[in-house]
DNA sequence: GTCAAGCCGATTGTCTGACATTCTTGCAAT
DNA sequence: ATTGCAAGAATGTCAGACAATCGGCTTGAC
């Protein structure tokens, strides 16, 4: 059999991707918090027609990253504090038991991935791109959560850290911020290396509660 | 003015309660695990047209309760004994940080509540009503996790508690299971009422485990 | 000048109907 | 019995339409 030629050469249902799009402007901070989305808009802009941008917004309403209103439509819901700090409290909860877990588990292959995305989060702590700060960030979770044993921990976590994910933008360019969360991130690595759970879980917690606490300091500065 | 007749002749704004409607069927176990759902047949029997409907089948897409294969439409995703485990995993972190929590914030009022609904739950368990014994144990849950003082665990919660919802009523058939929960529940709430952080997370800790062994003696013998 | 009432435009909620694409199923041919 | 094909069914997507509702603006009264 000759190796998957999978060419698609008519890119068939595409319009799944719109919501990923419209996913990845969210994320990217295209939207400010509180404005509305109006739906004729996005569908000229998106391509589309309107029922199918409408199921891709129920999508995104059921993730919590936009709401909709009865009768004033989807809007980027405005994040209170006390919503943020709930979110950080239950990704402790979820990370620290990832890294636990994930010491004690992560195959030698998946551990140099994970070195890897530490590498590139490094590069990009250098540079005052933020947005490549929070990605390659997230990516290093993601390995994390992917290899815990656990999906439902990870899809779970995606959940939450996609609706946090504005503000991480902000706080990670506080100054000195990127720099302390890569010594964080590090100590995390090696804890796992180690195959040092308790250490793993220490570690984690630690970085959480210091991104928290970053979070709280850029929002009191109202940036 | 006369005191707010809202009779609403034309009922406005039902269409919402579809999803509601549709999410409830799935709960009631209406559907077998793995049925396709043909939305034409749904259109017709909840009253709605197509757009709409999809709509709603796109919010319960997002919340895992359905799965929607491009080209081949909605289905009740049958779940494997893996997936089952990760979830009640995820359950028991967040209802022992929820009991625990409870236990040193709650009110007295909502303390009445939970025992409230504690005893509906003894009622239940005492007949043979699969269905209310399951409903009357999530009420129990709700008020924990909704006086655990983070709404983020609440909902996550609830999210994860839908998708095994199937199981549950299975499960909780099994010969003395119900009253073996009731013991467990109680234990819950009499740590909680005393205050006893500890206590409850351990009684609490207790109750997933155990829900979720009885879990897999169901699906073990392939009811 | 300020405030309240009412009207108008903009936007959403929902439906009908349509059509192309894709999957499934039954039938026919080898 | 297996293969291939064709008809039917179901989904993916769109266009257009209309009523209900919301928000803002104008108008009028004090």
């Amino acid at each position: 059999m000759p190796p998957d030629l999978n060419l698609r050469i008519s890119p068939r249902t595409v319009q799944r991707e719109t919501v990923d799009k419209l996913r990845l402007a969210i994320f990217s901070g295209l939207f400010q918090p509180g404005s509305r989305l109006v739906e004729s808009q996005l569908c000229t802009q998106l391509g589309i027609s309107r029922p199918s941008l409408r199921e891709a917004l129920r999508s995104l309403e059921a993730e919590r990253l936009i709401e909709i209103v009865p009768n004033r439509g989807p809007s980027i819901p405005a994040l209170s504090w006390e919503v943020a700090t709930a979110i950080y409290e239950v990704r402790e909860l979820l990370e620290v038991e990832a890294a636990g877990r994930c010491a004690l588990r992560i195959s030698p292959e998946q551990l140099r991935e994970l070195e890897k995305s530490l590498s590139a989060f490094e590069e990009a702590a250098s540079s005052n791109d933020s947005l490549a700060q929070v990605m390659t960030a997230a990516d290093f979770y993601s390995i994390i959560l992917a290899n815990c044993g656990n999906p439902i921990l990870e899809e779970v976590h995606r959940g939450l850290v996609a609706r946090i994910s504005f503000f991480r933008g902000r706080s990670m360019s506080l100054d000195g911020r990127a720099q302390s969360s890569l010594a964080e991130m590090r100590e995390i690595f090696e804890s796992i290396a180690a195959g040092d759970e308790k250490a793993a879980r220490k570690a984690s917690k630690q970085h959480v509660l210091k991104a928290k606490a970053a979070a709280k300091i850029s929002m009191d500065n109202g940036i």
